[in-house]
DNA sequence: TGGTGTGATGTAAGCGCTTTCATTTGGACA
DNA sequence: TGTCCAAATGAAAGCGCTTACATCACACCA
């Protein structure tokens, strides 16, 4: 007990304000069950002490903390970034905070990861995409932690995200409209990644769809140096007049490639990406990709959870995606177009 | 009490281990305090009863929480968003949890979310920058709750960061090395931003020591539009062969609307960035900057602020920056080149 | 004027864990 | 085999807050 501590407590704001502890909780977390007169006098000795509560304190009594967590595969991609941004800013300020964790595209860090939250105290959780060991969900639901899948849709569970699959059906066939038939696609890593594999799938949907299939199909690694290799992989088929991409970096780096080997985009080859970040309108020329609702989702997402969180029901909010054409696709050159079939 | 508490706490592991409560705490806390077959039979207990700890109980009692807070301006900025994402991934897993805030550039706005962080009791703080009411520090000081400020450096407080001033000079002499004088720059708000002030002060500075000046200095908000109409604006003046910018998101949009006035970048005119962030690779030409060692910032931050959280001393570090010459610059055309001073 | 209902406030019992201090245990040593 | 010391363990006192319940004051109505 070498040191006291230095700060004021309940009892302290009590004694000084003249009324009980429960007077001065009450005042702090609902103002309208105490007379003006009375919370006035308590706000002043909090002033006059410079009192704050004790966040342990309050959490053991309360069983609340006012934390909800996320994880995320990574901040670097620019997706998460907005998304959590987004997020964060649509809490409200005050109530709650965002403890933020990173697993880098791991399901064994992400599992780690969801534990540490919730051992942290996490009143709620954001996970993106709905691939994961059944385990976790089990876990969560014993442990009541309320939680909102966001980056994906159409599962059981509680969501606020856009359907890749649809998404990516629509850029397609935008493709296809082009008069395009020898496509190519450059995917990212489907392994545990519900997004990627829902692109992939949306795609190869659709041209089935219409009897026709991809001339080839590249996983590769997230980046833009993995683009670029797959872009001058594929274009080794000199057949081929598109690369639909998973996303824009992929789309960028294949765009770059495009350049260095001196195929002029659109006119030799159409090139698209998806999920419309900030790149996508700095590429030259710029990108035509799928804009997602990043924002968007992150709100909704967020009041989504609020209602779980506060024991309420709440409806999962599916997001339209929409195509911005820029200016990466064009109808292929020197080629007999085909008729819509 | 319609529903009673689910889990197990550790009275209930205590029993069925047949130890005490304080020896089930040993054995989470320091389990070298306690012998091996003691220890195994309380990890038994806690596996059989699938137990967890309270945070709050656990906050509570050891007054601390190993949560660490981050007010940062945005996530929108890459430049924040790996940052903060490199400090996250370099925290002791398990060990501490990452609480993050976001500002939007307000001051006041800032005040709040460190009050809100203290409040959820982060044990630590990272701020951004230096420039902040002192009433902050001093608050933070008598709440005893340590903290690092990044992306900054110099002042009397613990940093992990670079010198933007530094930094930003060593661009503008390599620019004037190439032989250009007359220069213009288009700089981040400086208000309330030590940051976009360092760097341009920083440049300045340099030009002064040569007995030189920029030709005109546009102060402009974040965002690629914005940098776009600066230089827009700047390059009525046919004499400037030069434009600096405060970071790399001004000088994508410089490099756009340079594109659009249908000048030849580097050889018409030269643009610089700050910063080193993905789309400065994406561009065309490929963006010359200085770049910021971002990441190894993040960790050394984290490194850093976890001695503090410890008690114990930590040096602050200073973090070198590096010109990274890509395609945005070449000599002035056209001119006659100068001799350098 | 007394009964009664309503809303404001007080009382006090925990919430589940850590930690200090006391006690026990198990060897090492003579 | 008996002493003594260090290491291991146990007992119990909080940590600072919330909240169920009790109490009180007061206005209203019959």
């Amino acid at each position: 007990m070498s040191e006291k501590t230095v700060h004021a407590t309940v009892d302290d704001v009590a004694a000084l304000a003249g009324v009980s502890t429960a007077t001065v909780s009450r005042c702090l977390n609902a103002p309208d069950r105490v007379v003006p007169a009375t919370r006035a006098k308590v706000m002043e000795a909090i002033r006059a002490l410079n009192y704050s509560p004790n966040f342990g304190a309050r959490a053991l009594a309360s069983r609340r903390t006012g934390i909800i967590g996320a994880v995320v595969p990574t901040l670097e991609n620019a997706v998460f970034a907005h998304g959590i941004g987004a997020f964060e800013r649509s809490l409200p300020p005050g109530k709650f905070a965002l403890l933020v964790a990173s697993c880098g595209y791991d399901p064994e860090r992400e599992k780690q990861q969801i534990e540490a939250l919730v051992a942290r105290g996490a009143d709620g959780l954001l996970l993106v995409g709905f691939d994961r060991d059944p385990a976790i969900y089990d876990w969560l639901a014993i442990r009541k932690v309320p939680y909102v899948l966001a980056w994906a849709c159409g599962d059981s569970h509680s969501y606020a995200g856009f359907d890749n699959a649809a998404g990516m059906a629509a850029m397609v066939r935008m493709v296809l409209d082009l008069g395009h038939r020898n496509i190519a696609m450059i995917s990212g890593l489907t392994q545990g990644n519900d997004r990627a594999r829902g692109r992939l799938d949306g795609a190869r949907d659709l041209l089935a769809q219409e009897g026709l299939a991809f001339r080839n199909v590249a996983e590769v690694p997230y980046g833009l140096e993995s683009g670029a290799r797959a872009f001058a992989e594929l274009m080794t088929d000199r057949s081929i007049t598109a690369v639909i991409c998973g996303n824009d970096v992929l789309a960028a780096g294949a765009l770059r490639a495009a350049h260095r080997m001196e195929l002029h985009v659109p006119k030799d080859v159409t090139i698209t990406g998806f999920d419309d970040i900030d790149i996508a309108s700095i590429t030259f020329p710029e990108l035509t990709t799928v804009r997602v609702p990043h924002t968007g989702m992150g709100e909704q997402a967020a009041a989504l959870l609020e209602r779980l969180i506060e024991g309420k029901r709440g409806e999962s909010v599916l997001l339209p995606t929409e195509i911005v054409a820029r200016g990466t696709h064009a109808p292929p050159a020197a080629r007999k177009r085909f008729a819509k079939v």
